[in-house]
DNA sequence: ACCTAAGCGAGACGGTACGTCTCGTCTTGCG
DNA sequence: CGCAAGACGAGACGTACCGTCTCGCTTAGGT
């Protein structure tokens, strides 16, 4: 997602980037990003304004606006930007497949800090309609991808055929997101375990 | 206390609240709280400001402050006057039970409008620190709640004695919100009933 | 200047007035136009307000407005409670008279800080029309007590007798005002006998 | 800049003045100035606060705070934009020279309104350091004008080698502004007359 | 000795204005 | 034509006082 070879971070004392011409300049957009993203990261979605993303890109304002519609579009695709380092394993378990991949997705969060940009973006969410509607298709997205550990599952028989994988995609997600919107990240290995049993029993041949 | 949509909305007109004294009057606090109520309600989140609150309860911003020091405080008063109204009957089936719960849930944050406020609660948790503790709290005590589900059947042995009543709790209200925050309230009972059997089906004996 | 017997200044933990029955509490008096006094003095204008006032003299604020109408009238009623330490003696030279009038005038605004008071009802006037009127008032009065000077010595032939008083009177009181309003109350010996010169050549006979 | 009273007081309706890009916008600049004045003259200094010149001017508030740093700034620069149309002819008789230059001030005060606004930043300066100092220099500066009117006089003889003119200018601006800040901006010709003459003889050779 | 009337401190009330912040829009002038 | 810069109208933020109101308490003076 993102492709440019170049510096990334560095955004001070430099001179000032100019156009290059009548078309986009991808330095500005790239530093716009990357600036919002480290306001994201630093200060949390209350620190996080267009005026601010500006000051810190040395960009002027309407460069960002004529990008990005507003905050909103802006805050969906520094998220999207995010590398998902998150473990889609196949371990032959189900159970173990789920729990590492419920561990891994609150490492990232944690530890890169991407869980304080995606807290932002359902808070933008629930005061944006686009913003709503960007969240519910782009978390449809993922629980497709985590269908995936059910379906192949399934295949090998190792949970039932009448288990519905949308269905616990979408109790595994909610588990991640509730931690992640009550600051529960750093619950216990023992507690995750046993949330993803209780999902792996409920759904085993 | 509002379930009536109908009743002493009235805003307008009359001589206009004064003081009572050196104490506190009720009629301002009820009057601010029944305000921001219905703003959140009509216009959500996003219309709601402590200007438009004082304004529509024809109240000083100050008298806010004085009472509530951040729109957080107000918004958090706003949804805990909510009486729940929700189901945790017990039918003598874990899994009806859950059903039951999730649907009324579900149906009250629909109809009354309080997913709304919940909402609101949600995003501005991500933006404030006290609200997000506060949200933890409130959380946490009614996970309490939906967890006597568990409890219960637990103790009639229809549930395994090593499962974690809190785990399950947890899972259920991760799936609420979750639907809550991605706009999708209105799930086919169908699907609620799958996600529920799943957990049920995961802690039966 | 002041002639209460007691504590005086003390302002902190008595255990508080109380009423002394259905009359005035000429202590709640003092206090308060005491502590009116002191913030005048010690913060000009800008720093007197009721709700300050009413702390400083641990008195209520309807305390307050039950006696003066207004900010105004407490204001003026400071003012006079300013005992003149002028210096109106008859040294049988007009000039010398008018000089030490001035002088002494000067230095009762700079050294008893009343200055700063007669500044702040000045400012009040050009807000307020009753203050402008109760000072148009108290300017007459304190004119007639200074035209005296003059009228002494066109008694006694020093100055001519076409000379009209009053306007000699008010010539005295608006140089002395413009230099406490512009700050330039550390005016020179020198400066301020030539200015009262060119007004005693101008009506001696 | 504004001698009509009818022109261009027109403040609705247009579709509201935008930015004309990095650099201050003279038509906002001007509304602001425009409303401000307005109100001084309409409403006195009470009716001026920033926020009501913002409205008058359909100007936002940070704009003003801008370019004027406080309310201070704003009224010096209403009342410096004021072009004085006194009257500093030379008659030949200083007598003469100086009753018409107080009657024109007067009559500029009075009926220009400049008067109002003058008062105003009289009544700030006693509040506001800042006023106090920039009034001082004004005054200063005019003082500087009016002392040409006795110097002049001087040059030719009508007045005496040893008057300090800085001194007279002082004793004629004390008279106007104690006439303004008193509500006598009515006063008699013959008054005026005899003032001016008490001082004129006084410096007479 | 009781009762009423008014003063008292306290502090909440509806307001208005303050000075600051950010929003999303607009233009300029350089490249 | 893109860009950095930054002004613009709009309007919310949280604070300070305004002048008014009521409370619950005092005490004085009339009965």
């Amino acid at each position: 997602m993102r492709f440019s070879m170049t510096d990334e971070i560095a955004t001070e004392d430099e001179p000032a980037r100019r156009s290059i011409g009548a078309k986009r300049n991808p330095d500005s957009a790239e530093a716009i990003l990357e600036a919002a993203e480290e306001l994201l990261r630093d200060k949390g979605y209350a620190g996080f304004s267009i005026e601010a993303v500006a000051k810190r890109a040395r960009a002027g304002k309407p460069t960002i606006y004529r990008w990005w519609p507003n905050k909103t579009a802006l805050l969906l695709e520094v998220y999207q930007r995010q590398k998902g380092q998150v473990d889609y394993s196949d371990t032959g378990s189900i159970e173990e497949d789920m729990f590492r991949f419920m561990k891994s997705l609150f490492h990232q969060w944690r530890e890169t800090q991407t869980g304080e940009i995606f807290r932002s973006l359902v808070a933008e969410a629930q005061q944006d309609d686009a913003a709503l509607k960007a969240l519910a298709h782009y978390a449809g997205t993922r629980r497709g991808r985590t269908r995936q550990i059910v379906e192949r599952a399934q295949k090998r028989g190792e949970v039932r055929a009448d288990v519905m994988p949308e269905v616990v995609a979408d109790l595994l997600a909610a588990y991640a997101w509730i931690h992640l919107l009550t600051d529960r990240l750093y619950e216990s290995d023992e507690t995750i375990r046993a949330a993803v049993a209780v999902i792996a029993n409920g759904i085993k041949s």
